[in-house]
DNA sequence: GTAATTGCAAACCATTTGCACTAGA
DNA sequence: TCTAGTGCAAATGGTTTGCAATTAC
């Protein structure tokens, strides 16, 4: 994701409906300008202080949510008690590395998600996560 | 699992190599008396504390992690903050109602794990975990 | 008797919230 | 200006922990 084109990282922001303000900017560099990343809002939070800027905790906290209300990020849950955030946010699906406690995208899309059960009574599938916990 | 039979509650215990006090024996009768369940540390404690038992929540959690230790249930992540344990520890995956936050098992086992990716490196697949988010 | 188990209350820790202050438009 | 956004510090809520008291064997 280039945003340093076209579509800048503020214009991105705008048409979301979320004012381009410093932090939200910063935030939006750190997790778009490197390619796919899954991050939790302490990591998030250590590396925007890296760069200089004071963002606080409660910002990041904001900023992951609205990004992903608007659909610029994914909301992954591996572990009770801490959320991921990736920024891929196609159909895809995940490897949990439980020792290092990182998350990686499983190559090649194809997870056979072929035949999926019928929603029960009136419900309707939002989404399906697959998560492959490797041991190592 | 009827556990009044030949394998009592007292003896599933001991094999797994865990004194049946009174209490892991009160809160193996709610989990696994009842069929299929899927739980979370609050509401078991609710609901021992409703048949008169005076329970810690503390050894509530202590219970639930043991039994998940050896074998006899397994811990499901679908919020985070949130642990629910499935007294059902065969290979199969789970509706999640987010509306009511509530769990169910998918029917008829066979959500399509036939391709599953290699397990990179040096690692292992431990588990795979398929979450169907229903918006109902 | 003695090691395992329990209960309690305090500690933890990621996340959320209330509210005064700041800054985009 | 005027509202959306931010920062701080306190609150929340599920879970864990330390340790003395209790219990299974």
């Amino acid at each position: 994701m280039d945003m340093a084109q076209h579509p800048t990282a503020a214009d991105r922001l705008r048409d979301a409906g979320l004012r381009p303000t410093r932090q939200r900017l910063a935030l939006a560099h750190l997790l778009f300008d490197a390619g796919d990343r899954h991050i939790t809002a302490e990591i998030l939070h250590t590396e925007v202080l890296a760069t200089g800027m004071r963002v606080s905790l409660a910002t990041v906290y904001n900023t992951l949510h609205q990004f992903t209300e608007v659909g610029l990020l994914r909301e992954i849950v591996v572990e009770a008690g801490r959320s991921y955030f990736d920024t891929n946010t196609s159909v895809h699906h995940h490897f949990f590395h439980e020792r290092t406690g990182k998350l990686s995208d499983i190559p090649g899309q194809q997870i056979p998600i072929g035949t999926l059960p019928e929603a029960p009574d009136g419900t309707r599938i939002k989404s399906v996560d697959v998560i492959v916990r490797l041991d190592d």
